[in-house]
DNA sequence: GTCTATATACCGATAGAC
DNA sequence: GTCTATCGGTATATAGAC
């Protein structure tokens, strides 16, 4: 179960303009029932989970006929990890830097937005990863235990300097940014609870406005620190 | 998949003293045996997801035949529901209640604490619940709509109470009980990440007094409350 | 009540025609 | 590259001996 491999298909993304101005490229099929697959394969496997999918659902969710699936990933493990290999992806390209001379009221105010923001656009992400930690991340734990931690030594070292400077209260950075994660990713991962509690039929974009708002709010002030302007 | 029925075998605890001081009970084997299926089916169900776990492993965990659990639950979902209602059973006896009278301080310092304390005693529970809330919700949909929906709103009339006589800070009360849930359960779901992140082998009890601490230190502030001696 | 044997169904994966 | 047919394995659930 450390099968952990990177999806390393060919996907150098090379345009050679045919003759009547359409464009040409080699693969361009291919990259297109790839994503076509993944984007099935995250829906099937957050609603179900990794046993409850099967190839053939999600070969009927992407149009496709199932072998023409395992055409593309060999086998269910593969196609699971490159469906990570994929979200992790999107997610170090949005993922803001903090340093130490940042405002640290600004700075967790947007980080605060960005974890918002992405469980607003990518909640099958969220979810997806929320079960395979639950279950023991069988396939993630590698990156458990080198990119996240060294995630997480980093952003802690630069809030405590702040602390150490006397620019925010004295709290314990890595829990801190624990509870950011957790109350962010709360609104995707537990959205069903969230809109039966709150007798909603669905999310609008100013519910999770106002659940930013109500977190940067609460934690900044938690942290000793002044809302931005 | 709608199929949420209640565990109703006959569990009245009645004492029926034997001849010779031991205790004779009628259905106390199948007391055991059904209790011994539950823990264990909670296990599987929670490592492995509902499709995931089967029923041979269960009983196997159980020390049990494979078709003496089938003779106790006729079917795999009665079962995942009868170790639902077991769980919510437990949990109701645990919650504490808010009272307008109380001081804001304790009470909210109070919730946390018996939030945390619930992700270190019972974690499995902690992290079935969100598979199936992340899933959907479809064996527990009922339960959201009216038991937790009500839940809610008494707690957050209280706490709207509250701000309303100037004892704390204007803060969406709804949205304070999604911030503790989700802060609180966090301990239970994402242990695995969190024990790789802080380079730990396993929790121990002062790991949990630290979070508490912390959650209770930073909500509290952030709601512009003293903590409670 | 307990357990063996088995019916039935479905899944992942492969072979091979086109 | 695409698709049909199918093999081997395993799951739930039941029938029936004890």
């Amino acid at each position: 179960m450390t099968d952990h491999s990177v999806a390393d298909d060919g996907l150098e993304a090379r345009d050679d303009p045919g003759a009547n101005g359409r464009k040409y490229r080699p693969g361009r099929i291919r990259e297109r029932n790839r994503e076509k697959i993944l984007l099935a394969a995250e829906e099937e496997f957050a609603l179900n989970g990794y046993k409850g999918a099967t190839i053939q659902s999600i070969a009927e969710r992407a149009e496709l006929p199932k072998s023409n699936v395992l055409y593309y990933f060999s086998n269910k493990t593969r196609m699971y990890s490159a469906m990570f290999d994929d979200i992790l992806g999107r997610w170090n390209q949005v993922f803001s830097d903090i340093r130490p001379e940042d405002d640290p009221a600004e700075a967790l105010a947007s980080f605060i937005r960005a974890k918002v923001e992405m469980s607003r656009r990518y909640p099958l992400a969220s979810r997806l990863f929320a079960t395979e930690i639950i279950q023991g991340a069988p396939f993630l734990m590698d990156h458990l235990r080198t990119n996240m931690r060294e995630w997480v030594r980093g952003r802690a070292a630069v809030i405590q300097q702040w602390i150490d400077e006397g620019r925010m209260a004295p709290v314990d950075p890595v829990q801190l940014i624990f509870l950011i994660w957790s109350s962010t990713q709360h609104y995707a991962d537990f959205q069903v609870q969230i809109l039966m509690v709150e007798n909603k039929a669905e999310y609008e974009k100013r519910d999770f406005d106002h659940a930013a708002e109500f977190l940067t709010d609460v934690i900044l002030r938690g942290c000793g620190l002044e809302k931005p302007a």
